[in-house]
DNA sequence: AGTGAAATGACCATAAT
DNA sequence: ATTATGGTCATTTCACT
């Protein structure tokens, strides 16, 4: 059972989802709290689980990855256990940013990036409509990032 | 002009992405420079928008958002003042965690997070649905993250 | 509040262009 | 010579007890 979050952990949560890097004593100071309980507070907030990791938010065309898109991905009928290890096996692909079990149309949606246009195609081609299971992929390629992954929303109340 | 990178910056980023909160000193140890120079690498990556930030993963049932969903949006013909108006409504939303535009059969992608199935209707109804050049909207329901937003791959050259 | 660690800036060394 | 890299050291600031 976890404790109900206080008005200061919230604030914690907004400030550390736009500046996961700040300093515990700028992180007090933003939220209106002294240092040590601040510091207090954000420890408990990363042993309850509530915060899962920081991460850098890497510009991936400065990486010379120009190719983002998104991969719809239907499944066969199949017994459970291939549709586990067809799940394992997408997770191990580096160009899959993320990916996520949807309910309706699609099974999977993939969001994957890639060099450029050629190396996408041998993912899609060679590395997705290859694993035993998949009965159709579709992909969309991203046009522009209207809103880049961002911040949950933290609810005054919980 | 940016400079291309050097393999201390590869490693930099391939850290950072998966602890954005280490500090430099344990940085540096990590990809083998003493801190200065690590610190001044670090800073070079976020000036020239390689770092584009530093995000806190919260986790969203924590926070009470029960719901996770994909909205694919489809856009009616429209002049173009309306498609801004329309993108920067949808960018308004807290619900929404990410937005892309899409080439193909879906215009946009919307990933959103709501605290339950109730309050993702009223969203799509009265605040997806009512917005001008909206043709078409279908959502699906993320059942399981199989893979949650991670790390960008690091080319070894760019 | 105090102590040990970290961040940060000034300055030097080396190598490649 | 200039530019880009990395290192060392001294000082300030921070983390954490």
């Amino acid at each position: 059972m976890r404790r109900p979050l206080t008005p200061s952990d919230r604030r914690i949560l907004r400030v550390l989802q736009n500046d996961g890097r700040i300093t515990n004593a700028a992180l007090a100071e933003k939220v209106g709290l002294a240092a040590s309980p601040c510091l207090r507070r954000l420890k408990a907030l990363e042993d309850d689980g509530v915060i899962e990791g920081y991460r850098a938010m890497v510009n991936r065309k400065a990486l010379g990855l120009e190719v983002e898109a998104f991969v719809f991905i239907k499944l066969e009928q199949s017994e459970p256990g291939w549709r586990t290890r067809l799940v394992e096996r997408l997770k191990g692909y580096e160009e899959v940013i993320a990916c996520y079990a949807l309910a309706g149309e699609v099974d999977l949606i993939v969001h994957a990036v890639a060099k450029d246009i050629e190396s996408f195609g041998e993912f899609t081609m060679n590395r997705l409509l290859t694993l035993p299971g998949v009965a159709d992929v579709r992909s969309s390629f991203v046009l522009s990032s209207i809103k880049p992954p961002g911040a949950v929303p933290v609810p005054d109340h919980a």
